[in-house]
DNA sequence: CTGTCATTCAATAATTACGTTGAATGATTT
DNA sequence: AAATCATTCAACGTAATTATTGAATGACAG
């Protein structure tokens, strides 16, 4: 790093934060890391990468300020440092999706029918909780489900959906979500459900984003 | 480039727009775009790059979709691709100035007194211009004041801004302003009007932003 | 058609980023 | 105190980015 007048300095930061999100696996650490605080083999597991290439990205992330770690005994917990990072990061999704049609031949290409499941928005969604009209599933796995969860939502993880049908009516909507806008796991749900004559739809974003809303959120199991 | 699952495709999508903007230079060529189109030498003189290099970064902002180019006779010109791409860049900002003391610092460092000089907020400001109240001055340089700027702004240009003193009234408040958030020029505009006397403050951000909040814009000279 | 100007391309050398490996640290348990 | 577990560090080879240079393209003027 040469001497730079204070202009240079200042982009050269921000850079320095755009640079720490320009690589595939640190942007799915931070999706996971969206969902609540994790510990470094919590998330090499569920990224599935070598501890320690997890633990380097996990430190550049810090350096660029995205994220904060603590330490809890033998573990190290990291966590967004805060509200403005998953912001940022919607940021980029947006312009990657209007921008690029690479994204949409992607999502077309990946979730089919995506056009054909209309989802449900926050409000349309709060609104149908208070008059008790609706299912809420969450098939996020257990672990995820128990650091937060939408209030009342069942947590069905979409390894046991199958064998969790005989748990679900036929007779209410039931309306199912996960991550966020790009998780696999709430589509897939759909699709099984809507193949077994449910009434289903998903939410259109996740718990992070219900987070971010200010919307309630429940804990454990 | 290997063969990914499709949730790797898109992260890595995701992941091209923020390299995109993980250099410094590449980030000050998105600020000149966002004050409007530009050919390829003018903002390599803007930046004080080379022309080829220039162009190097150009079509790597263009590759990842956050700019556009078109041809107009031997010139070829750059635009933003879209008012996401501010969004996106104000996101940057942000996450970087709430988590790196380090901007923090840098800012102070070089702005001086900028506490103390309260900006004017957007709102505050059309408020004013409303009541007459205001002289509003734009202190970026012709070319760029002639593409935009605020209805009823005088130009007066940084380096002229002495020699037009004589312009400007004592009775009236002056509010400057310039690129955006960052720009230099207002900061120094309000500390040399200060200097003589003037009641003067700035505009919290810039041109671009005002444009972005869908507030009146004229063009011309 | 030739010359000129703005831009892009191609090739290079220097720098930086990346993933892997195995050893080192720090905290807990026995 | 020794063993164990989670994490980090250090070092290495490979790959990707970057700036620079000079040549190539495309559009326009004479």
């Amino acid at each position: 790093m040469s001497i730079r007048n204070p202009k240079q300095a200042l982009y050269a930061q921000f850079a320095g934060v755009a640079k720490a999100l320009g690589h595939p696996q640190r942007l799915e650490l931070i999706e996971q890391l969206a969902q609540g605080p994790r510990s470094v083999d919590a998330l090499a597991t569920k990224v599935g990468l070598p501890i320690a290439n997890t633990s380097q990205h996990l430190q550049h992330l810090r350096r660029a300020g995205l994220v904060t770690a603590e330490r809890a005994g033998k573990f190290v917990n990291y966590s967004l440092a805060d509200d403005t990072v998953l912001t940022l990061f919607a940021s980029i999704r947006v312009v990657a999706e209007r921008q690029l049609a690479e994204v949409e031949r992607i999502v077309r290409g990946y979730f089919q029918a995506r056009d054909e499941m209309e989802a449900v928005t926050r409000a349309e969604l709060t609104e149908r909780i208070r008059e008790g009209l609706v299912t809420v599933i969450d098939v996020r796995p257990p672990d995820e489900f128990a650091l937060g969860h939408l209030p009342g939502a069942l947590n069905v993880p979409l390894s046991d959906l199958e064998a969790r049908l005989p748990d679900l009516r036929h007779d209410r909507e039931i309306v199912a979500y996960c991550r966020g806008a790009y998780c696999v796991m709430s589509f897939e749900a759909v699709a099984v459900l809507r193949a077994r004559g449910f009434k289903v739809r998903r939410l259109e974003d996740g718990l992070p984003e219900w987070r971010a809303a200010g919307l309630q959120v429940e804990t454990g199991p």
